[in-house]
DNA sequence: TTCTTGATTCAATTTAAATTGAACAATGAT
DNA sequence: ATCATTGTTCAATTTAAATTGAATCAAGAA
């Protein structure tokens, strides 16, 4: 409990307060735990403890991070939905604003990060079925037949689980 | 088609089957989504394309990986609940063979990796509502709650989810 | 138009993670 | 007991991923 004035901050202040500090910390277990940069985490951790709207600058002089980091983690964060740009008062500089609403957030992440990855894995288990059926019909080509069979219901499970998930988290 | 003769292959030969190297790929694949290293992935992967169970020997021959990866792998493997010991004919040599029940696989990974960081992100959590408390209760600190108490929703919602996921799967 | 400020890009660097392999343990055979 | 074989550990290395920052681009302002 230090850094950040307990009054008047302005937008323009360095570093974070402890608290702050400790939300980010949470957000990059929480990136880490998608398999996304930490920064990533940083950003959107940053932006979520903040009651107004940062711009890019900001989150460079308040993390500490460079203003590469920050603009590819708002990149990557608007691809997920996870952030927006608040409706601009001041001049040209964009202002970022988190969507916090989980159902958004598991959204983008299943459409932006599972999804591709599912159906590169489909499109590889169809190739694999491919082969097998060029193979001699004995006792190994059954036998990796079975197994494929096996791959096809892990993944369609995933194909039905997925969008259960995201009608439970949202609302 | 090559490497792997047609005909009595014995368990000491080494490379992989155009067929093999796809399905360790996939299983690759596979657990990069996951946040796992590779070489569990190809581990698994040449376990699961495997009619005969496999010692560490040979996962290191035909996948050309070091033992060390191999041992370490296995162990990750088997604390996954992914792959079992073979009941050994032979000497004393441990033969692996892996688990093929998604509902085991599921059941491990939930267990080993998923929950271990929620609730450590719990405790966290838990810490920050105590630093809000601690604070004068002004404007900010009325949105530092908020924002904590939809954090709470957040993990809840989590918490509710797994073993859905786990009941759906499993079968 | 040029100048200034803000944002993006991407090659070079840094950092973190996975892999190696040599040394060490463990286990069984002789 | 010793020897031979198998498995584990962990410091050093390699590899992959994230971060930096200088160059570039874009958009107003003057």
């Amino acid at each position: 409990m230090s850094l950040s004035g307990m009054s008047g901050e302005t937008e323009t202040q360095t570093g974070l307060s402890e608290f702050e500090a400790q939300v980010v910390e949470f957000f990059c277990d929480g990136a880490r735990l998608l398999g996304l940069p930490k920064s990533i985490g940083e950003i959107y951790g940053l932006l979520y403890v903040s009651q107004d709207p940062l711009s890019l600058d900001d989150l460079v002089k308040r993390l500490g991070i460079s203003k590469g980091s920050a603009s590819q983690g708002l990149k990557a964060l608007r691809e997920l939905g996870a952030v927006r740009e608040a409706k601009n008062v001041s001049g040209r500089r964009i202002f970022y604003e988190p969507d916090v609403e989980l159902k958004q957030l598991v959204g983008g992440f299943i459409k932006e990060q599972l999804r591709p990855h599912l159906a590169s894995g489909e499109e590889k288990l169809e190739n694999l079925r491919a082969m097998v059926r060029e193979m001699p019909g004995d006792a190994k080509s059954d036998f990796y037949a079975g197994r494929l069979e096996r791959l096809g219901r892990w993944s369609k499970r995933a194909r039905i689980m997925l969008p259960l998930v995201q009608k439970f988290l949202g609302r």
